[in-house]
RNA sequence: GGUAUCAUAGCUCAGUUGGUAGAGCAAAGGACUGAAAAUCCUUGUGUCGCUGGUUCGAUUCCAGCUGAUACCA
């Protein structure tokens, strides 16, 4: 893509709490500008997990072309980082016969991938990341701060030192790399060859809230419980570590009864949701509407 | 109808030998560069049921009322 073209090529990053309404809104906005969705959601990779993701529907996938919805497998160790370079691949090519594309999804982490970037850091050597995780179990948290305190002083004082998994990324980068993760950290955005708009969806809480247990109840009319319970072999695996499923887990376990997993994940989705609007929050390039607000007038 | 016990934060309850009160949960706010639907941090002003009485002072003691629960009729 050349200079003259960037300028014409335009992201629409559409953002919110879950429930609020994103797909509905995005997949209009997309038949009106004729363009396909990238799906920037942490979970509706997976093609095993759907009902509790609240993945677009086979009509809606039909309706118009979606990217990174089942593209992978929960066995797949598939990281924001390689999304990030996945999703740049696809949106290059998409550039090439749009000059709109939408990026829609509720994980804040692989939004910023996209329109920020990352550094060039290790992935995670699975390996290292159980020894640190036995040691956290074995010895404590204090043993992985005080390792980090020797390892990378300086991080040690920028990190939240009660967050293990803060810690042992730090260390297990180290390990990796022999190098300390603070001299990866940049922090340099990324300059995009395209145009960002960010638009974040939001309701009043009340009513957020009330359509967030709404759709649990509907996941659990669509047999979640089925679902989760096909998953059960596979319940090890980090994209299983979720909400709606790791209750459900609970409940195949009989650490509780349906009804008060079914609470629970509802419960756990609000404060879901709650976090993603505090990570938005702080965003102040995010343009908010409400989702019926969403149209072509608010993109230019 | 009688007797007893109880009435304190959104919920469950603790407590104040009389000097206007604090836990858990819920909730709210925040952090977060390859676990991110994950992980972590912070935050407790409430007519102490109502009306009187005693007292310098009552949420605390006393009386009445209201409600809940249990037992007896």
């Amino acid at each position: 893509m050349n200079h003259e073209a960037a300028l014409t090529k335009t992201l629409i990053v559409i953002v919110g709490p879950t429930a609020v309404g994103k797909t509905a809104a995005a997949i209009e906005l997309a038949q009106q500008l004729n363009t396909e969705i990238i799906s920037a959601d942490s979970r509706q990779f997976y093609r095993e997990m759907s009902i509790g993701t609240a993945k677009p529907s086979l009509e809606e996938l039909a309706a118009v072309k979606h990217h990174f919805i089942n593209s992978h497998s929960i066995e797949d160790a598939f990281s924001v980082g390689d999304f990030e370079k996945e999703c740049l691949q696809v949106l290059g090519s998409l550039f090439k016969t749009h000059d709109k594309v939408i990026l829609t999804g509720g994980s804040g982490l692989f939004i910023k991938a996209i329109t920020d970037g990352f550094d060039e850091l290790p992935t995670a050597d699975i390996t290292i990341r159980n020894k640190l995780n036995d040691y956290l179990a074995e010895k404590g948290i204090h043993f992985l701060q005080e390792q980090l305190k020797i390892v990378d002083p300086d991080y040690y004082t920028q990190v939240d030192l009660n967050n293990p998994q803060r810690l042992i990324r730090a260390l297990e980068v180290y390990e990796a790399t022999g190098k300390p993760f603070s001299s990866f950290r940049k922090s340099v955005i990324n300059k995009r060859p395209f145009r960002i708009i960010k638009i974040g969806l939001n309701l009043p809480r009340e009513e957020l809230y009330e359509r967030i247990n709404q759709r649990v109840d509907i996941m659990v009319q669509q047999c979640l419980v089925d679902e989760v319970k096909s998953l059960l072999p596979y319940r090890h695996l980090n994209a299983l570590n979720t909400v709606g499923y790791s209750e459900l887990f609970d409940y195949f376990d009989s650490k509780t009864d349906l009804n008060t997993a079914i609470d629970l994940i509802k419960q756990n989705t609000r404060r879901f949701a709650k976090r993603q609007l505090t990570w938005f929050r702080k965003d102040i390039e995010i343009k908010w509407l409400t989702p019926d607000a969403l149209n072509i007038e608010n993109i230019q």
